[in-house]
RNA sequence: GGAGUCGUAGUUCAGUUGGUUAGAACGCCAGCCUGUCACGUUGGAGGUCGCGGGUUCGAGUCCCGUCGGCUCCGCCA
């Protein structure tokens, strides 16, 4: 028997044909005298049906058939009769009339059932992940699957449409310091010594701009051993590309066609260009470099008007340079006192001492009446474009923790509210980054991009006195890099930077970095050589696949677009990795284990 | 590394202030059923209440520890 058709192509044209569907059996309702089952195969679902009369023998056969068996039937598309047509199947208008009925394959009762109404009675997630094969034939996951394959398919046809040239990078490379966590891979033939499995081929694909490709593209899978998020994983893949003699302005022209024509795979047509926002402005405005523009609810800042306030958190704050600044929720002066606690327990995650209120109406309350009174409280409210009915939200700290705290307190209450419009897809580059993050403890600058950005030519000379003056090493924290991001309603779908060419502004930033000559030599050394040998001007971006297509697929989960992901704990609960390896691997390899894992 | 939350039948869940035989739905098994598509119907099987310890006359329920899933903080150039 020969395959004919795909389950859910077949139609009240096909009517009278004689064709072989083969599948999985989704669901079978069987009435004694003929049997109904519905076939399932990746393109949907079609309804076969089985008579005593007409065909005993393949009816007969059915009673030994379940859920997820494999099948074969050959008969003849026939219409349903009045009354009977399935308005909820593709296929509801026709169904096969079986006179031959092979098992192709029988299959054990599956753990959990594919089939469930709602996906808030899926199994449990594990069980799932244990049995992915199971749940990958679910139709929703194979869509996302398939989105995922026709993403990076556009994704091709568009670089090669512009001249890019794909090229592949080693697996196998070396471990360098900053950054995340690498994989290691021991070596057998140098016992002892180790490659790194790529964070992103980053120096790679500057080195193909050195060897003169001009403009690289790739689909890389990049490995950072560090925890896990609902959207990340410790693989992942990237879109990398990279091209010479560009500036900001050409690489955005990239970015934005790139996802424009992705976004036209869920008829989404973005702007030609997108809108932009600097990161200091995106920080200010929204407390996150990645703000979802879907909703409103600005920050505002109430440390103007609380200047020459008494009540001691505030004035404190305000004298050690930090900020006090809110958020105004529409109509949401109801709050329970509970529910504003809760808020408070979710600010104070995010290194907030604690969360202030004013609810406006006809009387207006607030956790801070008493000590700064009534009057104040509507002037603040007032100023902050609170009117009667809303509630105002106040954060006071450090600039750095009123924007984390804030920004993630707008995304939660708009979550929890509803406040976004799933139909709506917003843009956004978010342009001038910080050329470095400053670290607490160690009181040291560390790369905010990677160690090869290019500071901003307006800040070159603030950034050469920096580096140069002890005394003046805090100006590295006003030091903006041409970095830029990519950001889908509040998910960073890429990001990148124009690159340094020039060999001495990159000495300067490994010693701006706290990396000596010599270290930066050891670490870096083949790449220093390279850029001495005639570097282009050149820059680019990587995205985010996954991301990508979370957007696409309108999930907020990384592991609903990768076929075979891993537990927040980074196992593969499938095939139980990872696990342990025979001693005599070990021996090869030259490694002892300090500790062995339980067994 | 830290926090929250969940863990009871194959699956999703219920299980009262600690009380005697741990329930429901779906699934599964067996039968009946001529138009179902969440088929219906009759009957049946199915439990290490995640695991370990403790309190108690008595623990699914309370306490401590531990394991696992998920989410978040730290981390992720």
């Amino acid at each position: 028997m020969e395959r004919t058709h795909i389950c859910g192509e077949l139609r009240s044209t096909n009517v009278g044909q004689h064709v072989v569907l083969m599948g999985w059996v989704a669901k079978k309702r069987d009435f004694g005298v003929f049997t109904f089952i519905d076939l399932r195969d990746r393109e949907g679902i079609t309804q076969v049906v089985l008579s005593e009369e007409d065909s005993p023998e393949a009816h007969s056969k059915a009673k030994n058939i379940r859920g997820e068996f494999v099948i074969a039937v050959k008969g003849t598309v026939v219409s349903r009769s009045e009354g009977t047509h399935n308005k909820k199947l593709a296929t509801g208008d026709i169904e096969i009339k079986v006179t031959e009925l092979l098992i192709l394959n029988d299959a054990k009762v599956p753990p959990f059932q594919l089939e469930v109404a709602g996906s808030e009675n899926l199994a449990a997630e594990d069980t799932r992940l244990k049995h992915r094969y199971l749940d990958l034939r679910r139709p929703q996951l194979q869509n996302n699957i398939r989105m995922r394959a026709k993403a990076v398919r556009a994704i091709r046809e568009y670089f090669d449409k512009r001249g890019f040239i794909e090229i592949e990078t080693p697996i196998l490379l070396k471990s360098t310091p900053e950054g995340a966590r690498d994989f290691v891979v021991p070596s057998r033939i140098h016992t002892g010594k180790y490659f790194a499995l790529p964070q992103s081929p980053q120096i790679l694909k500057q080195i193909t701009m050195i060897a003169g490709f001009d403009k690289y593209y790739q689909i890389a899978r990049c490995f950072r051993d560090e925890d896990l998020r609902a959207d990340r994983q410790p693989e992942f893949t990237q879109l990398d590309m990279e091209m010479s003699f560009v500036n900001r302005e050409a690489v955005y022209r990239e970015m934005e066609g790139m996802f424009n024509h992705v976004l036209r795979l869920i008829d989404i047509e973005l702007p030609n260009e997108w809108p932009r926002m600097t990161y200091a402005e995106a920080m200010r405005r929204y407390g996150s470099d990645k703000p979802d523009l879907r909703f409103g609810m600005e920050l505002q800042d109430l440390s103007e008007g609380l200047r020459d306030t008494e009540f001691a958190p505030f004035a404190e704050t305000l004298g050690k340079g930090g900020e006090i600044k809110c958020i105004v929720i529409r109509g949401k002066a109801d709050y329970s006192r509970k529910q504003l606690d809760e808020l408070q327990e979710f600010v104070k995650r995010y290194g907030a001492g604690a969360m202030a209120w004013i609810k406006v109406g006809e009387e207006t309350t607030s956790s801070i009446l008493k000590v700064l009174g009534e009057a104040k409280l509507t002037e603040l409210a007032s100023s902050a474009g609170a009117q009667p009915g809303d509630a105002v939200l106040i954060v006071a700290g450090r600039r750095s923790v009123v924007a984390a705290a804030l920004g993630a307190l707008r995304g939660e209450i708009a979550r929890r509210e509803n406040l976004i419009d799933r139909s709506l897809y917003k843009c956004l580059l978010v342009t001038e980054f910080p050329m470095f993050e400053h670290d607490e403890e160690s009181d040291t600058y560390m790369a905010a991009h990677h160690p090869f950005t290019s500071p901003m030519d307006e800040d070159l000379d603030m950034f050469k006195q920096a580096v140069q003056h002890p005394a003046d090493h805090y100006l590295l924290g006003k030091v903006r890099a041409k970095a830029y991001d990519a950001v889908i309603n509040g998910y960073e779908c890429a990001g990148g930077s124009i690159r340094i060419h020039q060999k001495d502004v990159q000495a300067l930033n490994f010693k701006a970095l706290g990396m000596s000559p010599e270290s930066a030599r050891t670490q870096f050394g083949f790449f220093l050589d390279a850029l001495e040998y005639g570097t282009p001007p050149h820059g680019g971006f990587a995205a985010g696949i996954e991301r990508t297509c979370m957007i696409l697929c309108d999930t907020e989960n990384i592991r609903d677009v990768m076929a075979f992901p891993k537990t927040a704990s980074a196992q593969d609960l499938m095939m139980d990795a990872p696990g342990i390896v025979d001693q005599s691997q070990l021996d090869e390899l030259g490694i002892t284990p300090s500790h062995n894992p339980e067994p």
